[in-house]
Formats: structure tokens, C-alpha cells, sequence
DNA sequence: CGGTATTATTTAGCCGGCTAATCATTAGTC
DNA sequence: GACTAATGATTAGCCGGCTAAATAATACCG
């Protein structure tokens, strides 16, 4: 590398490496990245619309769209029509989507000590300060509607 | 949320709205995420091939590929077929690949600024050694063939 | 009640990640 | 020199991000 790391860019290929991580630890239970997340989220409470689940991750809903058709085809979830307004379809797990839950805690469990291997107690609870007040800044950062 | 944030889901939400930031900093200029790093290696030192290129950013040659193509149709960069060896191509900035470079510098400043508002010298510091640790963490962690 | 506005989900297309396969070129070996 | 192995770039297809547009259903208002 010709120029020196910033801090920003050290973050940047932080977050490059983590995708790696995550996707290589999922790929053995059918799973991309985007996905565990969504199962966390039904193990806890089914029935969401595809709404309410894309409000949850903080992501569009042409994207949980598109990860919920994928989902449903891998046999993890099933959709059904919402009886009280046709525009609305709800989301839950099927038998495989349930018989996960083991595996897919201890790979995250794995994600989460590979990533923090070494940090003492009190080491984790500042970087967990200061990944809260980055995740803040960058909310703020992206809300406010840039005049460039 | 209805479960607490791990501290790896917290890093999972910096990495989203840190690729949003960027996204939307550079929208302007008619730059996507995974190009501005591209020229910035450029500036330095034109004429390198797709795979060196892919080998400083840690991406697939394919990626690579597709980006450069991106980049040379966008008027960033041209590219040449080296005269010693005929399956390698170099890179080379076009005059507007070069024109845009100080608007690039200010606004990997501006996402840098943002990201890391409120935060004293010595906390950068601070953070800077921890994310190198989990820079490393990861790189080791991907690196050992999984077993499973 | 009729017309307009809003909403939920989907699709298309762009982007950057990846793997696998392909093709042409080059390197290496006998 | 002939053959095989390796290499560089590309393409296809999958994934998760986005925006924009579309369609059907629902809400709202006069």
C-alpha cells in the first residue's frame, strides 16, 4: 500500500473482511449474509410484514424483497397473504427455518469471537462505546440532507 | 430490536451506514463505492495491471474486471494492452480521471470528518490500534481453512 | 360514493462482493 | 519443437445494497 492507511480506509477494510468472515462461516448452512439476521429477528417474533422487517435492518424494502423470495425458496420461511389487506404479505419460519437456530447462534457466536479474539472485558466495553458513537455519527451523517 | 446488539451486529450496522455515507458523498461525482480507492492508487502509480490492482485492494480479479470496465465506460480510466505479454492489460487514468482527484481527496475527507466527529486525538489513536486488532483478527480468521 | 393520495410489494437495472468456467497467451519441461 | 501447466482477464450467475418505476390494494377527502 503506497499511501498510508486512514482510519477511514482501516474501516473500510474492516468491514471487507468481515464479510468474508461471515459468508465463509454461513456457507455451510445454505445461508448468505443477509439472511441471518432476518431468522434472529422471526425466531424472536413471526408473523412481521416485509415492512416491518426491512424498518428493522434498516434496509429498503426492494431489498428484503428480493432476500425474502430467496429465503422462501431455500426452504427457510414462507410468506402468507394478510388476511385484512391484500397488499400485505406476513413472514414465517418453516420447520428448517426453526431447525437452524443452533447452528446459526454458534456461527455467529464463532463470527463474534474470531473477530474480537484477544480484547479484554474492559477493552470490548470502550469499543463498544466507540462503535456506538460512529454508528450515531454516521445516522446523523446520512440523514442530513446534503445542500452539495 | 428485540434483541440486545451483539457487539459484531453493531459493527454490522457501522459497516451498512458506512457504505451508505459513502455512497451518497460520492454520488455526485459519479463515483460508486468501490472506485474512489482505485483512483486513489492510480494517482500514485499509473500503468499497473487489473491484477496487481486486485491484489493492493484485496478483491477477486472478476470484481476488478468489472469495476475497471465501469470506470474506463465512465471516462475515469483507460486501459492498454501491455506490448511484452498480451493476456495483461495496464491502467491509466484519463485527463478526467485526474481532474477529479482533489474533489475525491475533500470528499474521503468529508466521510473521514464525519465518521469519526467528537472523537479526541488520543481516542483515534485508541481506536486506530483496535481496529488494526480486528483487521488482523479477521485477515488470520479467513486465512485458516475452516475444517467444518 | 367517486376521485385522488398513499401504501405494500415487486421488478428492473445499477453497483460491488464472490465462485466457477472460459479462452487466449505465456511459461516450463522434456 | 511439442506438449502440458500456469496465468490474466473476462463472463455468467449468485448474493445484498440502492433507486426508480409499476401494479394492486387501501385510505382519505369532499
Amino acid at each position: 500500500m503506497h499511501f498510508p492507511d486512514t482510519l477511514d480506509f482501516l474501516l473500510h477494510q474492516v468491514c471487507h473482511l468481515h464479510h468474508h468472515r461471515v459468508r465463509q462461516v454461513f456457507e455451510s448452512l445454505g445461508l448468505y449474509r443477509g439472511q441471518p439476521p432476518i431468522l434472529r429477528i422471526l425466531w424472536d417474533e413471526e408473523g412481521l410484514t416485509h415492512n416491518e422487517l426491512a424498518l428493522r435492518l434498516h434496509v429498503t424494502p426492494a431489498t428484503m424483497s428480493r432476500t425474502l423470495q430467496r429465503m422462501e425458496k431455500a426452504g427457510f420461511l414462507m410468506r402468507k397473504p394478510d388476511p385484512a389487506d391484500q397488499r400485505v404479505s406476513r413472514v414465517y419460519l418453516t420447520g428448517h427455518g426453526r431447525a437452524v437456530q443452533e447452528q446459526v447462534q454458534q456461527a455467529l457466536q464463532r463470527i463474534e469471537a474470531d473477530t474480537f479474539a484477544g480484547f479484554t472485558a474492559e477493552e470490548l466495553t470502550i469499543l463498544r462505546g466507540y462503535l456506538e458513537r460512529i454508528r450515531g455519527n454516521l445516522w446523523r451523517a446520512t440523514e442530513e440532507k446534503d445542500p452539495c
